[in-house]
DNA sequence: TATTGTTATACTCTATAACTATA
DNA sequence: TATAGTTATAGAGTATAACAATA
C-alpha cells in the first residue's frame, strides 16, 4: 500500500501550491507580497528588536540581496523600523512598528481561518500538524 | 496552542525544500532533472500509452512549453517514445520504454528509502502521510 | 583585513505570443 | 477556424560579483 501513493515530495509541493493559491488573495488585499509577509512574521516572532538583515535572510531561507527591496518598501510604508545599530553601525536593527504588528496580526488571522477551513474535513488534522511541525524543523 | 505554531504554508514550504534537497543528489546520480523525473513518474502511472503533451503538462502542474526540452531529452536518451497519434496526427502518444520504466523504478526506490529515513523518527508518520495524501488532492 | 549592507549584473525558471502542421 | 505541438521572446525571480561604509 505504501508503493501505491505519490512521492512525498510531489504531495508536499502540491499542497504548497494549494496553500499559496489560498493565501495570495489575502495578501493582495493587504497589499503585501509573500516575502514581505514572511518578513513581518519573522520579525513578530523574535523578542526584542534586535536583528541583522543577514540573519533575518538566513532564518527565512532567502538571499540577503533579495531582502533589500522588500525592506525598503516595508520601511517606506511605515511597517518596520530600520536603523543603524549604535554598537556596530554597519548593522541595521530591524523592528516592527505598531502598524506593522497590527498588519501582521490581521493577515495571519485571515490565513489561519483559511487554513482551518482547508483542514476542517480531515480527521487526522491534529496529528498532521504535529508531524508537519516536527518534520519541517 | 494553535496560534503558537508557524503558518501551515511556511512549514509545508520548509519541508518541501528539505525533500528537494534530499532528492537532488539521487536525481543527479541518475542524470535526470526534477521535472524529467516527474514526467517519468506521471507516465509510469497511467495505464495504456495514450496521452497528449498538453494533458501531461496540466497533470503535473507545468506549462506545455516547459515540457518540450524535457521530452526531447528523454526521447533522445531512449527513456520515452513519442510518436504521432495515427488517429489524430497533431497529437503525440507518449509512453515509457522498458529502459524508462526501469529508470523510474530505480529512482523512486531510492527516493522512497530516503523518505522513510526522514519519516522514521516520527510516531505519527502514518497519519501524516494519510492526511497529506488527502489534503494534496 | 573582515564584515554589513547595498548595487549592478547575470543566470535560471517560467509564461506569453507567434508560428507550423494537421484537422 | 480551431487545436497540438513547437519556437522565439520577454518577464519574474534568484543568485553572483563588485562596491561603499564601518569595524
Amino acid at each position: 500500500m505504501d508503493s501505491e501513493r505519490p512521492d512525498l515530495g510531489a504531495m508536499v509541493m502540491r499542497l504548497g501550491r494549494r496553500l499559496i493559491a489560498m493565501e495570495e488573495p489575502i495578501l493582495e488585499r493587504h497589499g503585501v507580497s509573500m516575502w514581505a509577509y514572511v518578513v513581518l512574521t519573522a520579525l513578530s516572532g523574535s523578542e526584542g528588536p534586535t536583528r541583522t538583515q543577514a540573519a533575518l535572510a538566513q532564518s527565512i531561507g532567502a538571499d540577503k540581496t533579495r531582502l533589500i527591496p522588500i525592506l525598503d518598501d516595508l520601511q517606506k510604508r511605515g511597517l518596520i523600523e530600520r536603523e543603524p545599530d549604535p554598537a556596530d553601525r554597519r548593522a541595521r536593527l530591524l523592528a516592527l512598528t505598531e502598524e506593522g504588528k497590527e498588519k501582521q496580526r490581521a493577515i495571519q488571522k485571515e490565513i489561519r481561518t483559511a487554513e482551518n477551513d482547508l483542514l476542517a474535513g480531515n480527521k487526522e488534522k491534529d496529528a498532521f500538524v504535529r508531524a508537519l511541525r516536527d518534520l519541517s524543523r
